[in-house]
DNA sequence: GTGAAAGCGCTAACAT
DNA sequence: ATGTTAGCGCTTTCAC
């Protein structure tokens, strides 16, 4: 039994808070802190008796730990900070799900940012993440200003970055190569007998690069128009259904051989759909279309949806499992993983 | 200037974490940590010579507070979490996506846990929510066992339940009445002409509560079937496309007559829509369709969807803005908001 | 296997 | 306006 028995003395100045400490799960248990301590996280470093007794005194008065105070000393906050662009663009819903389960099944939490697709909030955003301590923070689709790539760095905090493959990442790295995509789609259409290729791009800096890589291998077939470009309609990102339908239409009028669209999203995908629906154009007869993202939704489409499908929860699992080795002191062997993409060949080409 | 220069010294064990203190930025400007501490909390209690000097040594060190350690001493975590069934359903997304950016405007951070459709996972997962000592918790779209209701409530937490409005709230309450959807919804369509009304609905127990209502105000209208009851096809959630296309099979089997179906999400209508294109049925001249959620992709759809608007941002602002106004040791005045609902009406009826 | 002491980095409370 | 002191609730380190 420990010697402070000193509640009630006015000693303690701060006891306001009601809260249960470790202490007095302890006392109830009749042994130190520590030990209590060492009962709930080492459970085996403790005798069989003593960790029966700490359990019933934390069942009988239903004691949570305050993970705070034991970040703090251990200075392990099982906290993993993840950055979106956005939520809603639904594209990364998939890799967000997939890291809150991983995470959560080993008693991390995660906290979620939104960066805006344009970096504005970005280091302000950093600064409140750094400041939590987290065990890792995982960057999704976002292109961070240097200013926060230094920050980050410094702080010593393991990253991953995902949805990308770049040559320079700042620390780990879970994605897929974007050029990549974009030149093999090129090559599907092709073969699929498309000759007069086009695109809907968003304005974000991995749909770009996608993009200019679609736009190449195309040519180099000769599969772009006359003129020997590949037709482009941009949109701001987060792209949508309504951007999709736009499209469509802006391309028809520059060149109206078109039979075929690249769009950087499925969602971009199912408003060309549509558009080519009111317009009685036939898919994938007069115009074929291939989208990205392979949401839940597009294999029941009708035409089912073409697309480039990204495992978003291997990626989501994956970056996880690398925060968490890092956290628990391990170093990850090859902290590079491409988890490369499929073309889900449907009926819209 | 205050006396610890004593940093070399064999004194201090646990010196190993590289990190820049407080402290450190302290001695820099010359002044006690409690001051420095002052600058960045609250710069108007401290002058402005002070101020400045603060700021510079923050700015040459590039200190970040640890919000951990801040949080500890203060009671106030800054953190507050959102729980979702699943964060893929996309109806709660809106609500997600406000809150997250209404809290960091305001310094505080987003956790996110996943509760899954049949609370398997919440008790745990409030276990670690209270772990860390959140300023509030927002609870969305699940209905939560007792154990986890008592827990929350002992934790003295501020707690704010959304997307519903429950005569018996754990603390304070951001929603609308799905009971007044679902006679709404019976009475739109009715007044549209409609005769036989149908249903599509997620198993989960806002949907069902819904349709119960929807379904009474059908039979009352003597606008159900013949045998004067509601087709319902009842589809596991989160709802799908895919949930939408069987439903609208199946309906049709049990009841050719069916003229409107009310669909428990705009996904499930996209997929009701479909199969009906699919099947060569007219929308909406043989066929109304009513969703529910207003995505951004409802309006675009060919027909453009008819559905249950829910201001989804609202909710997540008001909720958020309610926890805030707790943790600052406010009151909040009326700490129940029904945020109501529209009709929005489109082509699809 | 168990415990005492000494912090983790910050802020509330009480001076001055 | 600024400083001193004493924690917040936990875990690390070192000793038994």
């Amino acid at each position: 039994m420990t010697d402070d028995s000193s509640n009630e003395q006015g000693k303690r100045r701060r006891r306001k808070g009601l809260g249960l400490t470790l202490r007095d799960v302890a006392r109830l248990a009749g042994v130190a802190p520590i030990t209590a301590s060492r009962a709930l996280n080492t459970p085996d470093a403790v005798s069989d008796e003593i960790l029966q007794r700490v359990k019933d005194a934390v069942e009988r008065t239903g004691y949570v730990p305050n993970l705070l105070a034991g970040g703090l000393a251990s200075r392990r906050s099982r906290l993993v900070a993840a950055v979106v662009p956005t939520i809603s663009g639904s594209v990364f819903l998939e890799t967000v799900q997939a890291l809150t389960e991983t995470l959560a099944a080993s008693g991390y939490q995660m906290m979620l940012g939104q960066s805006g697709y344009h970096g504005s909030r970005e280091d302000a955003l950093l600064e409140t993440i750094i400041g939590r301590r987290p065990d890792g923070v995982i960057l999704t689709g976002i292109m961070h200003s240097t200013l926060a790539r230094r920050r980050l760095v410094a702080s010593g905090i393991p990253v991953v970055e995902t949805w990308d493959l770049t040559p320079t990442p700042v620390d780990m790295l879970v994605g897929f190569s974007h050029e990549k995509v974009g030149t093999e789609v090129a090559q599907y259409l092709y073969g699929r007998g498309r000759r007069h290729m086009a695109a809907i791009s968003a304005d974000d800096e991995r749909a770009i690069r996608r993009n200019r890589a679609f736009a190449n291998a195309a040519q180099a077939l000769g599969a772009a128009t006359l003129s020997n470009a590949v037709p482009t309609h941009v949109v701001p990102a987060p792209s949508s259904v309504a951007s999709g339908r736009e499209g469509l239409r802006v391309l028809r009028a520059k060149d109206p051989l078109i039979d075929a669209i690249f769009c950087s999203s499925d969602m971009v995908a199912l408003g060309v759909l549509t558009e080519a629906q009111a317009q009685g154009i036939k898919v994938p007869e007069q115009l074929a279309i291939i989208g990205l993202g392979d949401l839940a939704m597009s294999r029941e489409l009708h035409p089912a949806l073409t697309t480039v499908r990204v495992d978003g929860t291997l990626i989501g699992r994956t970056a996880a499992r690398y925060i968490m080795q890092r956290a628990e002191g391990g170093t990850v062997a090859e902290p590079v993983c491409d988890v490369g993409f499929t073309i889900v060949e449907r009926a819209t080409t």
